[in-house]
RNA sequence: GAUCCCGUAGCUCAGCUGGUAGAGCAUUUGACUUUUAAUCAAAGGGCCGUAGGUUCGAGUCCUACCGGGAUCACCA
């Protein structure tokens, strides 16, 4: 027996682990475990075997097994980490944690040849069981090993987190891993011990996975665009820049798929679309994450009233199946994603709100009327940024079951399409749900010369110190000449999505790895 | 970028108007062949975020810095 209470030693900070391949101190708890390693390998056992061919899920077995149907669960395979050890001598219990859930492993040392080696076992340890299925005479459902394998010793203890329950049935956790910072950097173990939150990144996924059949469905095609581009655009938002050696040129990474997309509709795909990370060099809040996933699609010969009923479709769709219903708790609210959703125009929503009708007024008149209402404004911005200074005030908060808002100022919206009937207007919608906005779309711009023109604009305002303009890209001007047909594109804020359908209020909470500071 | 709050054992936290660092869980040793927050007995474990300062004396007060969180600003 190793006498391990000589380890008193240094320790180490559960958090400042660092990335430096060797360890220069290791706290008892790590060291006991080393020590642990070596006489596992003296024994004879390979603490990290190839595989372990197991046959059930912890889930599977506690749905399916009866006691009268016991004999069905007579060899049963599973597999899983230790959470949690219950020592009596000559007999003991654990639970193991498999992707599905957890199941209570019996083992006795008349049944296992090598129970001795089971002290040797910590929590975090994975582990093989090979039994049988029974009801212990408390009740739970619980695997009899006939045998037992070490899959993977854990030399790092993790935290653990116990649940109880109250006389209620109230659970309880106690000693969870709560701390914010730690759960972002080492998703891992957050994962592990707090293995509810396995649910948001599931129904992510589900989510992504239901808009793809959607798209696939109508026969639209997924594409991958460049992540590096010589000239970014789509956007306005300030990029990330990198440099290639060979080229010796800079790049950016893509803050928008838009142009890239757009120019694969002028080469004669008539349904395209692309999920994808972009990369905006911003601020980070709740909501913003410096690289964070979109979804576009362009459809040729389609306008934006056609895309706002695509998008109704869209989202009864992507609920149903992930949901089971279209209707969404988030907080307080019930969100109905049920076709149609109100369609309300920029201005009519202004004068519905306020009671103010903004068409045709000039700076001036807008700034009185924006100061009547409290909305505070930067001086530098001019007209249809001071609308949409409004709008953000006075109407957006409100706007907290899915609604269209349409027809924004053409200086905000560059590549949109101007307004058929509206002068100083494009065919653009937001869609806003629960105070956000998760949709951008518009029958999009294809007159070559004007498009040149509004980029031409952008660069103006780039010169005179708006770094977030976009910039001209030639190369895209000259797609549009040889010619771009009626096309409406939409982009989904993928991200923001997820949080609404996973009623989390922060990013952070539905990405597995959000952007942190280096730790120290 | 601004403001506020937080940083004490592996985890969750207590530590009063400054006076020898605490609890529960986890860990170690022993007992225990149907336990389940297992139980019972004993034990080990702290650069009190970092660096200065005030003081006879600082986890506690002051300053700066580092890290985190929240709110606001920015950001379609």
């Amino acid at each position: 027996m190793l006498s391990r209470q000589e380890h008193c030693g240094g320790t180490r900070h559960f958090s400042q682990k660092s990335n430096s391949p060797m360890k220069e101190h290791l706290n008892d708890q790590e060291l006991r475990r080393r020590e642990e390693l070596a006489e596992l390998r003296h024994m004879g056992v390979e603490p990290y075997p190839y595989a372990f061919p197991k046959t059930h899920h912890s889930s599977d077995i506690l749905a399916q097994f009866a006691d009268d149907n016991a004999e069905v669960f007579q060899d049963v395979a599973v597999a899983g980490r230790i959470m949690a050890v219950r020592r009596m001598g000559k007999a003991s219990f654990f639970h193991i944690q498999d992707e599905a859930g957890r199941i209570q492993v019996y083992i006795r040392k008349d049944d296992i040849a090598n129970y001795e080696e089971f002290r040797l076992y910590d929590i975090g340890d994975i582990v093989g069981v090979r039994g049988f299925v029974f009801r212990t005479k408390m009740g739970e459902i619980t695997v009899h090993a006939r045998e037992l394998v070490l899959l993977c010793k854990s030399l790092a203890p993790i935290p653990i987190a116990k649940e109880t329950e109250d006389e209620h049935g109230n659970k309880m956790v106690h000693d969870a891993l709560a701390d914010k910072e730690l759960r972002y950097r080492q998703r891992y173990l957050d994962l592990i011990v707090n293995s509810h939150i396995r649910d948001t990144f599931v129904r992510r996924s589900r989510i992504i996975t239901a808009m793809r059949r959607f798209f696939d469905e109508r026969g639209w095609l997924e594409v991958e665009t460049p992540v590096l581009q010589p000239i970014y655009g789509g956007a306005a938002a300030r990029p990330f820049v990198t440099h290639h050696n060979a080229l010796d040129v800079d790049l950016y990474l893509r803050i928008a798929d838009e142009l890239y997309l757009k120019r694969l509709i002028v080469g004669g795909f008539e349904g395209v679309y692309e999920i994808s990370k972009n990369f905006r060099n911003e601020g980070m809040d709740r909501t913003h994450n410096p690289e964070f996933t979109s979804m576009e699609i362009y459809v040729a010969y389609k306008d934006y009233n056609w895309m706002m009923s695509m998008v109704e479709e869209l989202f009864s769709y992507v609920t149903t199946q992930v949901l089971g219903t279209t209707d969404v708790k988030f907080g307080e609210e019930v969100i109905s994603f049920a076709a149609p959703y109100r369609r309300i125009s920029m201005l009519g929503a202004i004068q519905e709100r306020t009671g103010h009708d903004l068409h045709g007024l000039d700076e001036a008149e807008l700034r009185r009327i924006a100061s009547e209402l409290g909305v505070e404004l930067d001086p530098k911005i001019g007209a249809g940024k001071i609308i949409d200074e409004i709008f953000t005030e006075t109407v957006q908060p409100h706007l907290i079951q899915p609604t269209f808002i349409t027809d924004y100022p053409i200086e905000m919206s560059p590549l949109a399409k101007s307004h058929r009937s509206e002068p100083g207007l494009t065919e653009r919608f937001e869609l806003f749900v629960n105070g956000g906005e998760i949709a951008n779309a518009f029958s999009e711009l294809n007159d070559p010369v004007e498009q040149r023109r509004r980029l031409e604009e952008q660069a103006a305002l780039r010169a005179r110190g708006d770094d977030e303009a976009m910039v001209v890209d030639e190369d895209f001007l000259h797609a549009l000449e040889i010619g771009l047909p009626p096309t409406a594109g939409l982009g989904v804020g993928i991200d923001r999505l997820v949080m609404l359908l996973t009623e989390q209020v922060s990013i952070r909470d539905v990405l597995f790895f959000p952007q942190m500071k280096p730790d120290k």
